[in-house]
DNA sequence: TAAGTATTTGAATCACGATTCAACAAATAT
DNA sequence: ATATTTGTTGAATCGTGATTCAAATACTTA
C-alpha cells in the first residue's frame, strides 16, 4: 500500500496534485483517475478526503494562486528602489514561459470564470490584490519623487495587471513572436509613460535555476489529433 | 422528424449549435449531446457530418473569431475621423457584459490554448489581426497629424489588444467595479499617453439593440453547485 | 501487545456519453 | 412513378469514469 499519511499531509498532497493534473488536462477536463494517479493513489482514498471532487478543485486553484501571488511579494520584498521593484514585479507576473505551471493554471479558470461564480470570485480577487500590489509600488515611488505619474495609481496599476495577464495568455499559447522577454519589453513601455521614470533594467543577476515555479509535465497521455 | 436540410445548410446550423453549446458548457466541457440538442438533432446526426467532434469544435472557434472580427471591422467602416475610429474600435473589443457570446468563446479559449497547438494557433492569428487592425489606424491617424505617437506603433497596438483581452477576462468573470464602461475608459487613458491625443468620446447614438453579438442562454440546465 | 481508529485498496456497481447501425423518410435523379 | 441518394432517427452496444463499500493495512493509544 503506498505510504499512509495523516489527514493535513494528504489534503496538501491532493491539493498539490490537483494542480498538476488540471494544469495537464484542463480546469474542467481533469477526471479523478488523474488526480489520484498524480498523487499516487486510487480514486477512492481521493474521495475519501474529498467526497466533492469540486472542492479539491476549487482549493487547488486557490492554493495555486496564493502560491503565485506570495512569490511575487517574496521577489520585491528585499528590494528597496521603486523602479527596480516595478521592473521585478513586472517581471514575476509573467510566465517564464509556456509551460509555467503557476501561470497555466490561472489560464486555465479564464473560461470557467464565466459560469462558475467561485472561480470568477476567485480570479476577481487575485487580480484585485495585485493591482493594489502596483498601486502601492507606484504611490511609494510617487511619494520619494522617483516617479512622475501621469494619472491617477490605480487606473496605472489596473493597466498593468490587465497587461500581465494579457501576455501571459499570449505566452501560454506560444506566440511566436511574444515571449517573456518581449513581453517585459512591451509593458515597460507602458509603464515609462506612466511614471515617467526611464525604467533601465539592470541586466543583473538571473541565475540558472532559482525559480521554483517550473512544473514537469512528465511523459503524460498525449492526446489524439490534437492538431488537425 | 426534424426538418432534413442539405449539407451544407447544417454544417453551418452545426458550427452554430456548437458555439452555444461551448459558451454554456465550456470548450473542453461540451458533450456530444448538448451540441445535438442545441441543433435540435440526435447525436447520431451530429455525428453523420462531423465523424471526429473536435474539427466541429474547432471549426465553430474558428467561425466564432471570424464573427468577431469582422463585426468590428463593419463597425469603424464607415468613420472616417481616426481619433473616433480608434474609440470605436476600443469599445467594439470589450464584451457587451458578462454574458456577450461573442468574447465568451474566447475566454473559452484561453486555457486550452496552451494544450491544444490548435487553438494557440487561432487565438495568436486573432490578436496579430487584431494588433494589425490597431496599427493600421495610428500609422493613419499619425500620417494626418493627428495622433502623435509616443512610441513604436506595433508596441501601442500591441499594448492596447492586450488590454482589450485583459478587460475582457475581467468583465466575464463579473468584476464588480469593472463593466464595459469602465473598461474603455482605462484602456482610453493609455490610448491617450500614446496618440497625444484627448480622444473624449462622442456621447453620440448608442442605440438601443443594434448589436448582434448577444446570444440567448436559454434556461439551460444550471449545474448543481457551482457556487459553494 | 491488544484494541481501536484512520487510511487505503480493489472489486463491484452505477451512470452516462460516445459510437454504431439498421431502418426509415425526404429529397433528387431517371 | 420509380429508383437512388442523402439525411435522420432510435435503439443497441461499448467504454469509461464516478461512486460505493467491505476488507485489508497501517498507525495510535491504552
Amino acid at each position: 500500500m503506498t505510504q499512509r499519511k495523516s489527514r493535513a499531509d494528504r489534503r496538501v498532497e491532493l491539493i498539490d496534485a490537483a494542480r498538476r493534473a488540471m494544469i495537464q488536462h484542463g480546469a474542467e477536463g481533469v477526471h479523478l483517475n488523474q488526480i489520484a494517479e498524480e498523487a499516487g493513489l486510487t480514486s477512492g482514498a481521493v474521495l475519501y478526503h474529498y467526497p466533492d471532487l469540486r472542492d479539491l478543485l476549487i482549493e487547488a486553484h486557490h492554493a495555486g494562486m496564493e502560491r503565485f501571488y506570495e512569490q511575487r511579494v517574496k521577489k520585491i520584498s528585499g528590494i528597496a528602489d521603486p523602479a527596480q521593484k516595478l521592473i521585478t514585479t513586472i517581471r514575476s507576473g509573467l510566465p517564464e514561459g509556456p509551460d509555467d505551471a503557476g501561470v497555466r493554471l490561472l489560464c486555465e479558470l479564464g473560461g470557467a470564470a464565466g459560469r462558475n461564480r467561485v472561480y470568477g470570485t476567485l480570479l476577481t480577487t487575485l487580480y484585485d490584490r495585485q493591482v493594489a500590489m502596483y498601486q502601492t509600488i507606484l504611490e511609494i515611488g510617487a511619494a520619494q519623487g522617483v516617479f512622475k505619474l501621469a494619472g491617477d495609481s490605480e487606473q496605472i496599476a489596473r493597466n498593468l495587471v490587465a497587461l500581465e495577464d494579457a501576455y501571459g495568455y499570449r505566452i501560454i499559447a506560444r506566440h511566436h513572436s511574444i515571449g517573456p522577454d518581449e513581453a517585459v519589453s512591451l509593458i515597460l513601455d507602458f509603464a515609462r509613460m506612466s511614471t515617467g521614470h526611464p525604467l533601465k533594467e539592470e541586466p543583473a543577476a538571473r541565475p540558472k535555476t532559482t525559480r521554483t515555479t517550473r512544473q514537469r509535465n512528465g511523459g503524460s497521455t498525449p492526446r489524439p489529433r490534437d492538431a488537425s
